[in-house]
DNA sequence: ATGAAAGCGCTAACAA
DNA sequence: TTGTTAGCGCTTTCAT
């Protein structure tokens, strides 16, 4: 691994100091009154030994690193996929780059992970949290680090987040689906279930169906866990879908439910729309696909992470107007196919 | 934002050097003779004043900063984010952390990106070449940088690499058609189409048709630019499809590339296998929930990833034995659905 | 068994 | 218009 040219080779080179040099090369020389001349002969040095900055030195003198983290629960899940991109082309327009982490849903790997960002200098934190890490939330805010929440918020907190409107989004869905005829709609929910983008969907499904009149029944709320949903749903399932009581129709509260729901409603040689509808709070590519199609609330994901980056680099760089809203909600959209009768 | 403890703070605090407090905190204690006693207390000062090493200090002082970066395509495709998280995985299991970028299979963001990642002093580099940007790799070499390229290699060259092997997961897939019956095989590729990864797919396929003495029709090999899929197979499609020449079997040389024909194949009202056969290679969730379940060759992703990252390491911690063979090739998988007739 | 001092490459306050 | 100096927080050599 050969040496890299520092400031100071610039400025043996050209005989002069390296302060001299490092004004020219941040654009100060014209504000610090440096000779035309001299700020050529810098540059022209500067790529002639093909000069590239230490950005770990310029980050112990500055304090910053611009670079900002962000922790989703898995990166290798479509949605967060996604979410990532957004952030990753949001943070880069305006000169920032993004250390990602997936936390497993896990509160431990999601502190442990706050702690290795930190640890690395990050000016801030995109987090979608476990919302089981209190504690190591609060210790961000009272340190004051610059911390977005994201898909996720802490009730009845100040802290900044975006988040789709997932109670109106979820509403909409319910709704759709009783226009459709359904009365027992059977929902599919993960658990960690306190999960806010969780809980509003609930909340959504339970209003929808309060407002139409219809009775909301316990039975039908199924809560799947995060790590093992294949097998759950595989042994959870018939229990929605057979008896008399057995529900016509069933809401996935997010892609990973209804995905495995639709593998699993295959497998028992079911028939959507028919035998039972499906629609899935969460839209992918697979639901355009797949024949018949299955109806879903979009999130507009790119969105959540353009806006989480500019609202965090607005803390960082302490652009925030006084009246920026740092709680926000972005409207969701229903994408009406064949999945629902 | 708070001042963090240092090192220095601790040091005062316990009337000691910063020389002691470093080597215990760095578990080099006992190797330099430092009482029992008094590393004891540096931990428990180090503990109470909630102390955290600052990387980029240490960085800059030892040259190295545990980080190694990550450059795909496109973070959002389904194959790149789980080759993500597996190379996140391992790294993290050897106390890395990675730095991710996608782009855009555009030579010039993707040295853009080398240099930014260099720039932070990444220890080294994972790289799913564009394949345009040989200076730049070159240029990699002569420095003696660490460097793993992954999915693609470059023909002739040394450089390391690890990819899916995908002449004879190819073979194995045209194969299987040919063992189904088809004899005229349209074969969807991707430009740029001097990518390894695309080309070896494209050989096997010749020669998999060759040894079964069919003639390799030019006319069936259809180009698809990277940026423009879906309109462009729209587009393309109904000429392989159509026709007296019309082939009965669609082979798609990725994910994207299957997933947009199968979009197209609905929406001219044509089904698989009868009307067409399809083949995909490349297995992602859809293929095996869609009905008929789509027949794909299945790349052994994770592998792929955390196998870059250890070779990798080995480079950057020069752990590497003499034998260490650094260009490998994982054996791919035929997953049989109904797709093919 | 412990410490002093140098230095990684950079920037910023202050001099000249 | 340019240079000097002092660190940022850490590790490491060399003293003691």
């Amino acid at each position: 691994l050969k040496k890299k040219t520092s400031l100071a080779d610039i400025a043996k080179a050209l005989g002069v100091s390296k302060t001299l040099v490092s004004m020219v090369l941040n654009g100060k020389g014209n504000e610090n009154g440096i000779n035309e001349d001299t700020q050529k002969r810098v540059w022209a040095k500067a790529k002639e030994l093909n000069y590239k900055p230490n950005i770990m030195a310029r980050s112990l003198r500055t304090g910053r690193s611009h670079t900002i983290g962000l922790i989703v629960a898995d990166i290798s899940n479509a949605f967060y996929a996604r979410m990532c991109r957004a952030v990753e082309d949001a943070a880069a327009r305006r000169g920032y780059y993004v250390l990602f982490s997936s936390s497993d849903e896990k509160a431990q790997k999601e502190q442990e992970l706050i702690q290795m960002l930190r640890d690395r200098l990050v000016d801030g934190l995109i987090l979608s949290t476990t919302l089981e890490n209190k504690e190591g939330i609060e210790e961000l805010e009272k340190a004051e680090f610059p911390l977005v929440l994201i898909d996720r918020f802490i009730p009845n907190e100040s802290t900044a987040f975006v988040t789709a409107d997932n109670y109106a989004g979820s509403k909409e869905a319910v709704h759709h689906l009783i226009k459709k005829g359904h009365q027992r709609i059977g929902v599919l929910k993960i658990s960690p279930s306190y999960l806010t983008s969780i809980t509003e969907r609930v909340r959504g499904y339970q209003d929808a169906l309060q407002e139409a009149n219809i009775p909301v029944a316990d039975q039908h709320l199924l809560e799947i866990p995060y790590d093992n949903i294949q097998a759950s749903i595989k042994e959870e399932l018939p229990k929605l879908l057979t008896g008399e009581n057995r529900v016509t129709a069933l809401y996935a509260l997010n892609n990973n439910l209804a995905t495995a729901a639709l593998k699993e409603i295959h497998s028992m040689g079911l028939k959507i729309p028919d035998d039972v509808a499906l629609i899935s709070f969460d839209d992918i590519d697979l639901f355009s696909i797949h024949s018949p199609g299955i109806t879903a609330v979009s999130q507009p994901v790119s969105d959540m992470g353009t806006h989480a980056v500019e609202l965090l680099l607005n803390k960082i760089e302490s652009k925030k107007n006084a009246d920026e809203n740092d709680q926000v909600y972005l409207p969701t959209e229903l994408i009406e196919r064949d999945s629902c009768g």
